[in-house]
DNA sequence: CCTATTTAATTTAACCCTTAAAAAATATGT
DNA sequence: ACATATTTTTTAAGGGTTAAATTAAATAGG
């Protein structure tokens, strides 16, 4: 939380505290003066003050003086205030395999539109990409529209937000999309891996906050993203932790989409599960020929009987057991969120993941970790989109730029 | 830098700009306060503020009213200040494989005491090699007696430095010397991992400043300190950065001293080496056959000829470079300082550490990770360890407690 | 209808910290 | 001695926070 600016002099005092005030708004909504002080334990005084400043810049509004039915029926009643929609917005979206999801999202974090559209990611460049999102703005009206942008990208992404290092669906050009759709619509570009976004989204739940946890994005491709002790974890210099690319089958390994042999994604993933439940040779890449129904097909049929849909499940189980295994070795253990496609045939390779990770980890004898799954990839990721750039506004409402 | 604690009144400036002052003068030594000033960006005024308080409480003191000989040959001469050595003392010390060393250092970090002695780790209980660990400060005068003492120690080690997890060289009984070494010296008694302290140690020096790297242990185990821009790496909830336990041969693997197959280290660490060489089963694990002049006798002859120590050599150089792989693929890239009785033979593996990445590691065509090499591992653990317990002073003088 | 009671929000006075500017301290050079 | 140079301390002003007092705005009750 906050920010680890130098800090020496009382006016990072203020900033401080009317950056953890606009926090309070965002986390528990419209609140009273009181309320915020108590919960912030700032005194009374300071809250008058602070408060009074956010509502001269425009940055929260006085809500209808209601007060709780239920509560306090004697005395001056609480003044709900509330974070001003129309201060600034934000443009939430994901760019998947062939696909674009938009949404926009007040300062108050309302939806204000939705909007989606086909692109052939693989083959546009980037351009084309910036110029289909940037369209699917056209109904906003000008009061609406967001200063920053955050797309979910499923691939490697620089820490800074400013570029995409690697991906699985956009060529060369195509990569530099951002820095076209900034061009093109002003706003501040942010790109953030997918799964990174789906680990933020989970981690503004209460029961997990700040604990350790991975969400695993079983579907085109294995990607993971990592909470430490409430904090995303992010490699040297990009969003890292590729699940999906540690080494499984190193020398006799199946074809991996990245290029290289064996990797846990060319068994896990939705294209490595085709594979195998098809009798295929592990040099073959499925292409038009694998499709979501297909896939779902093949979950459905290992559900129903033992067979090659069911051991291609299991071969996927044990891919990702040992790939948790070897993160467990260097993060330590942590509770896994399953998502994404495959994750509803958890039940058919919880028991292969789980033996081979007993039989990969060291250094405790039973590890009991915890598995859950959740649905909507695609909404967790945009609303982890939106979480980093109603932050963003937070801190610049805070710190001024 | 610093500490994240809650922060909203100006209290908390001074305090902050206490600890600021004392790592000025922990970093560059002794200085007048019109360099604290320039250095800190903090105003005179301040600075005489805040110096008169630390000195007023004895942390730190005046030197000789030096002015520097060749600058400033006018004006008022500047009055050196520098931490009082007798504020405080921290004890730092590694404990390796049968073996204890430890430094007494006093408050500005010079040594006053350096002690070793030979336990038998594995075979003895924690009270037991607590009380050599005592006994070796018993010509310690007491006004010298250390409040902290961190030590150094092979395995995994708990995030809050109150417990080894698992240790190679330690049975269970002995696992928990911590406590009692504390009870008989009264001082906070921190385990740390060797490694990380290694790290600690190379994160000082100034090139390595805000940047990313690994240090790699070679010797009795496999083991690695990392850094993330400048921050060091921690598990969920241990030192974790497994290196030497991550999976490299899985069914066919040679036997690890961990109990599981085909870990890193059962090829790359001193026992796997010799192993190897001396063309032994995969399941053999060398005991007292095994001496430290044996593997230097290794080295010597893989220098020399090709042959079967060359080729164990070879081995470890894959197994090394399988890992690191792994591991770039989950931290991304980072530069690498090998350490420890076997780095002096990274001529003979680099190539092959070299083409094991290049082989496993995906996203970048040509990765040309830098290599380097150190000197005496235990200087570093012991220097490392010293770091961590006068920084843990520094914020007790700093912030109260 | 008017007043006591209760709770919320604001104002006031005191305190702490920082900084810029002025003043004091302490040397050198002539 | 006296002017000059540099370092350090002191002073006054400004900003932030808090505890306590005050004001505001509602309910309850006779």
């Amino acid at each position: 939380m906050g920010t680890d600016t130098t800090f020496y002099l009382s006016d990072d005092v203020r900033k401080q505290n009317r950056f953890r005030i606009l926090s309070q708004f965002r986390q528990f909504g419209d609140q009273s003066r009181t309320e915020i002080g108590k919960l912030t334990e700032l005194s009374p005084g300071t809250v008058t003050n602070v408060t009074t400043t956010l509502l001269n810049d425009d940055i929260i509004d006085i809500r209808k003086p209601v007060l709780s039915p239920s509560a306090n029926r004697h005395g001056r009643p609480r003044v709900q205030l509330g974070l001003n929609p129309e201060y600034n917005y934000v443009a939430a979206g994901s760019l998947t395999f062939n696909h674009i999801r938009v949404n926009v999202l007040d300062y108050s974090g309302n939806v204000v539109l939705t909007a989606q559209a086909d692109v052939n990611t693989n083959d546009s460049d980037g351009i084309t990409i910036a110029k289909n999102i940037a369209d699917m703005l056209s109904d906003l009206p000008k009061n609406a529209w967001p200063s920053k942008f955050i797309i979910g990208v499923q691939g490697l992404t620089a820490n800074d937000g400013n570029e995409i290092l690697w991906s699985p669906i956009l060529n060369d050009s195509g990569r530099g999309f951002a820095s076209e759709l900034a061009a093109l619509t002003g706003a501040d570009v942010i790109v953030e891996n997918d799964c990174a976004m789906i680990a933020r989204s989970l981690s503004s739940d209460k029961d997990r906050q700040n604990t350790s946890f991975g969400a695993v994005l079983l579907s085109y491709g294995i990607g993971m993203g990592l909470y430490i002790n409430g904090n995303p974890f992010q490699g040297t210099h990009s969003s890292a932790s590729e699940l999906g690319h540690i080494p499984y089958r190193r020398r006799e390994g199946a074809l991996c989409r990245c290029g290289k042999r064996g990797c846990v994604e060319a068994y896990a993933s939705d294209y490595g599960i085709w594979r195998t439940a098809h009798l295929k040779g592990s040099d073959f890449l499925p292409d038009d020929e694998m499709t979501s129904e297909g896939i779902a097909q093949i979950i459905a049929t290992a559900q129903k009987e033992d067979g090659p849909a069911r051991h291609a499940i299991q071969e996927a189980g044990r891919a990702i057991g040992h790939g948790l295994a070897t993160m467990f070795g260097l993060f330590d253990p942590f509770p896994v969120v399953f998502i994404g496609r495959e994750a509803e045939a958890l039940n058919l390779m919880e028991d292969e993941i789980r033996s081979a990770i007993a039989e990969n980890f060291r250094f405790q004898k039973q590890l009991n970790v915890k598995f859950t799954t959740e649905d909507d990839a695609l909404h967790h990721i945009e609303k982890g989109c939106a979480i980093i750039g109603l932050e963003h506004l937070d801190q610049q409402a805070a710190f001024g730029l």
